[in-house]
DNA sequence: AATGAATGAGCCTTCATTCAT
DNA sequence: AATGAATGAAGGCTCATTCAT
């Protein structure tokens, strides 16, 4: 009889322009304070007050503590999403490759932090269960593995996720060092990437 | 004149055999609920019960939640230090990162999710400074690369945190899946770091 | 940019009259404690208890055990000041000594045991950089002390720390007798104050 | 049937050279760590190890840790009395009186701030009941004024405690001054007494 | 006698969440 | 809708004390 009720999705949706905005607010102090001070900062009265909403508000449109990264991921997935989905009109694999690293670069080194910290909240049970539907960057690289001039890969679903890691860690790796230089990330990202694609079909496996 | 007092080292000692096992069993209790029920649920408290042991003598060992994380982390460090040391002895860098690789599957593989969330940690900055002491995997790669058979790298550093992190990340996706076929995984792998090591001599480069 | 974060001074000024009043019952069951069970069994959750007042609302208003003792301390204080600030009028020394005094002992032997336990505490260092901006006992005695008609010290500054112990301790005294005849602490003490104050002036010396 | 047994008296009586030395080690432990660190500081395991000695040996002396402070109580005292004892033959009360002070000053001023903090410590009400019986400061005073050539107190028992706390008091404050001019303090300390001695025979008590 | 490992009650504090206003 | 006061479960940690060796 009553609705189905999720812990980690939003408990009225936001339909008049204030209640946009004031959850914007709330987002953007989330990602702020997970940014700038860690997990260990993030808690929601800190988030409610950044946001300069009273904890009660945050409630009514979070249920919950979760059900804010949640929406923290959602948010982030979709502005890569905005980014990336060109992707999928590119006429080889190697060019719908290359726009997915570049995309990737691009948002991962904007706020490389978050980017980080997300990434790794991404792997907690909760957070898979509710973030697979969103058509992500995984699903954008599972369709660009289809395209005929890549190698052949033994595995797709292995190589997608195997593929989906690397892109996540070496760019984590670069936006841990501070690193600016995106066409050098960019460079050594496509040379892993496409080594992956190519060391598949053997020659490396020797003892 | 007292002695360098540190949050993150063990208070005492252990002297006596009981206290030894203690301090064993404390570890083994706390890599178990790390895997297990992972960050969340890792308190001293259900540390300390899981070991049988009470929190007072948890506390008499280690001063604190962090550093029982950090001696984890020491003591899964030895564990791959000792296997895989070895691979310094090799004559070429294919047959060292190789071996390398090896060492890695086979611990990341062992007790995955321990390995993965370990990984984690290691990136908080107070770990860091705490770990960096010892040799690990990423001096081992260091080492690898100065082989004069191995294409060569713009910036060694860069590429030996890329080589880490890039192996990390896929074993870390390997254990993820449950997957337990270490032949399979050793030759992704070898595939991605040897594409990556060839890959920045150019080719892939283009926009 | 962010307010000046003290371990010392409250975390929220009370607006609503809820909390106003809340935080008033906390004090008062801080000195009911205090006066009735002693140091040993001042402890946070105590206070809470006997407040009737949750423990995370204590912490809503005193970011600590120790920020509760120093207002204690203001408040009794305070007290006191809206008694005692009258002798700085008094046209002579003797007179503004005399009203001091009468002060003193009125404060000390309405609640004795919270005066004497909060002398106590006044004299950790912590305390004294918190409570020293309070107009107090020690002030007004400064000030008495400047009045021609009382026979002049060598060093005004000890005689004021001593005149202030001397109260402090002889009022305790009474205190702890459960004296209540203000009249004879209150001569007594004069006593020993102007005995003090001549004193200085030779004739006692001798070895 | 059973011996009394209390909780604040020694378990064994040390009879052995060696026992002996064992507890006056703990004894300047403890008195150690008071006056350097203060009670916070003060705890058993703390004293034991400053002492060098095993925690279990401190409990074979001390029956817990209320012992260990009446018992280092009872040292100080010791070292008191034997000092002011001679007191107890001056021909008059004054020569008595300004031994008293001399000792007293000799005392406190010795090892102020252990002083200071036993002086607390005795007003416990567990302490006194086990001090009093020791012949201490009180009671040499009490004796003091018997002498004829004193103002007579209308009630020498509240007299003899006003007194004490006044010297106290008076000592303490110069050691919380660093003052170390025993002549200085003497003087003060003589001003005081002998005024509140003769205020007590009027002239102070007008309005 | 001496040792020191072990114990655990109990204190301090945080923070997710609720609900009266 | 919004507020923010209030709640209390949960977790970190200390230290007085015991007891097997």
């Amino acid at each position: 009889m009553t609705p189905p009720v999720s812990p980690l999705r939003p408990r009225k949706r936001p339909l008049q322009p204030r209640s946009l905005e004031t959850v914007s607010c709330i987002l953007e102090a989330a990602a702020q304070i997970l940014e700038a001070q860690g997990f260990d900062a993030f808690n929601t009265n800190a988030v409610a007050e950044r946001a300069g909403v009273s904890i009660g508000s945050l409630y009514q449109y979070f249920p919950g503590k979760d059900a804010l990264v949640i929406a923290l991921m959602r948010r982030e997935k979709e502005r890569f999403r905005e980014d990336a989905c060109a992707a999928l009109q590119a006429p080889t694999g190697r060019e719908a490759m290359l726009h997915l690293i570049r995309s990737a670069v691009r948002q991962q080194l904007d706020r490389p932090e978050l980017a980080r910290l997300l990434d790794i909240e991404e792997l907690r049970p909760e957070a898979q269960a509710e973030t697979q539907g969103v058509t992500g960057f995984r699903a954008l690289m599972r369709a660009a593995l289809d395209h005929a001039d890549l190698p052949q890969q033994p595995d797709k679903e292995i190589a997608t996720d195997d593929l989906c890691a690397l892109v996540r860690t070496l760019v984590d790796a670069a936006g841990y060092r501070l690193e600016s230089d995106r066409m050098g990330v960019e460079s050594r990202l496509s040379g892993a990437i496409f080594g992956y694609l190519e060391g598949a079909s053997a020659k490396h496996q020797q003892r």
